[in-house]
DNA sequence: CTGAAAGCGCTTACAG
DNA sequence: CTGAAAGCGCTTACAG
């Protein structure tokens, strides 16, 4: 058996289809009576309304796209979730493509989304303004997230790494460490790059004294061992190491581990994300807690925001999501 | 401007809306001239066809749906991955849903997917044989992921629990262990009660002198450590324990050092799923890696199989992931 | 090879 | 309140 259509509806309820419409949707126009034989009509035949019909007609999918440049890892699980759960809130499916391993892979999944979704929300390495400019449907509605650009032709959403990494350098200063080496993420990474400015910032402002001391990295653990070496060779010795990442602060741990040397007792350690294993590592590491399913869901928020008032002018818009600092054991710090 | 139709772009290369379409699908019945400056007319006017009305005709809709119980932590994450890669190796969309709270809700969702989707992908707690019977719409084609059921009805993919479980059986026994404690996951977990009857039947076949020991837990790491402790108070104290997850593994490594116990010397302990940090905690994790995204490829592999043969029946087929052992330093094996 | 026309399943003015 | 009809953008027999 097909699945039944509005037609079927109709005739078994014994009314026209325009009248099933009305019933089965807003419910108006139609007398109480003639609505209760239609929706029982309707669910004897369990009747579905076809969604590609309704969107020729409607111009609304119902659906959102995201566009995200990997689905490997924590970080984009909890993204997806974040998304998932504000789209289900707002009774929107959730179209997903990732992976494009250039700008031309991405465009083409752009395209593709086009007439499948009602708005867009869009994390890539390749968007830059040329690629939006070229590829990105003007009149569709777009949300981005954490990728390189936020100009004032779109609507944004990112990470407050900058604000997070001055809470992290804070931190440790009020620690009583002085000498803080930061390990660098990869470079054109405008999260590591966030990070960095914001350890520079607070630095400068909160103890003009102590040096800026930048250890290169590409948020790999490896990275983060090889920086710990330098470390050991630094002279005078840091008080305390703020990696760009979990991963390299996981790595530097072990770097100083291997050489015999105490975490916290006699270098501090801190990192950024806080994944999962932040916390089962010995000791235990200090870091900034990015709210990732927020990040998702706010995003979400925006863009619902922007399908619901497509005349309001929202271009430009930037929000960002809070980060904060969770104390573990290897910052040194006394814990209640 | 609103987005070109296939109609402004008969316009613009002179032609009927039937060469358009012709034209730019199979490209039969058109010369290879006015088939050129049919494609020429459609870059200029970036026309990109509407897959609503593409799909209202058709009754494809390219797009897969994927109904997962939850989206939070690594697990998912590699199984979309997963799905995605082998979905975009076919040229299907990926529409995802999650978090169903309880069975109505996961009935919904699937209600919705109606018509969205050419096929499904289905992993639900809520799945069980009077639910699908209820709720999945019979001409729909669909892969079962791990659901409790796999009757001769639906094609379905499962992890090879059982024969992981074997398989790191016999490398504790094969180290001279004789004494294997097992560590439950939650009762009415279909995972876990495959892992557990591995466990039972590897021991018996090839160590009938061995005792089972089990004891209770509920993957969780906090499970994990009460099993510890209670590893701690059997008399004989067994020589390894096998928790039926790595976060339960981990849980009890801990309470074996808060006891005093040396890990691997006193007691080796393994784990199962090879989460990401299996590898980082002291001493690194022996355990069994299941290749998730693989099981969502190969997952989606199946469906597509189904979906391009609507007349063959696979109802019933059934296949399995491998799992694999990993040896680390927790089981005490001499590494080479 | 090419085009006119029907039709996919729905919604929405427009009459009555 | 209710129904007949147009139309969303496409594909596909059917003629020519």
């Amino acid at each position: 058996m097909a699945a039944a259509t509005i037609k079927d509806v109709a005739r078994e309820a014994k009314v026209s289809v325009a009248s099933v419409s009305r019933a089965l949707n807003d419910g108006r126009g139609v007398t109480a009576e003639t609505s209760q034989r239609i929706r029982d009509a309707a669910s004897r035949l369990r009747y579905v309304p076809h969604a590609a019909a309704r969107t020729l007609i409607t111009r609304r999918t119902n659906t959102i796209g995201a566009l995200l440049p990997d689905l490997y890892g924590e970080f984009f699980s909890e993204l997806i979730r974040g998304i998932d759960l504000a789209a289900r809130a707002r009774g929107l499916h959730l179209l997903v493509s990732s992976s494009h391993d250039d700008a031309d892979a991405a465009a083409a999944a752009l395209r593709a989304m086009q007439g499948r979704v009602d708005g867009l929300l869009l994390m890539s390495p390749h968007a830059d303004a040329a690629f939006l400019q070229q590829n990105l449907p003007h009149d569709l509605p777009t949300v981005l997230m954490n990728t390189r650009l936020a100009g004032a032709d779109y609507c944004a959403l990112s990470v407050d790494n900058d604000g997070g990494a001055r809470l992290m350098v804070e931190h440790l200063l009020a620690l009583g460490h002085r000498r803080i080496v930061f390990i660098q993420g990869p470079s054109g990474n405008r999260d590591a790059a966030e990070r960095e400015l914001g350890y520079r910032e607070a630095l400068a402002s909160h103890s003009p004294d102590s040096p800026a001391i930048v250890l290169h990295g590409d948020f790999s653990e490896e990275s983060g061992y090889r920086a710990g070496q330098q470390v050991l060779a630094l002279r005078p010795r840091p008080d305390a190491v703020f990696a760009a990442n979990d991963m390299m602060a996981i790595g530097c741990m072990a770097a100083l581990r291997d050489a015999g040397i105490c975490v916290p007792e006699e270098i501090a350690i801190s990192g950024f994300d806080d994944v999962p294993m932040a916390r089962y590592v010995t000791p235990p590491l200090t870091t900034i807690q990015v709210h990732i399913a927020e990040l998702g869901s706010q995003a979400m928020e925006l863009l619902g925001e922007q399908i619901d008032n497509p005349d309001t002018v929202m271009a430009g818009t930037h929000r960002r999501v809070n980060a904060e600092l969770v104390v573990r054991v290897s910052s040194g710090a006394p814990l209640v």
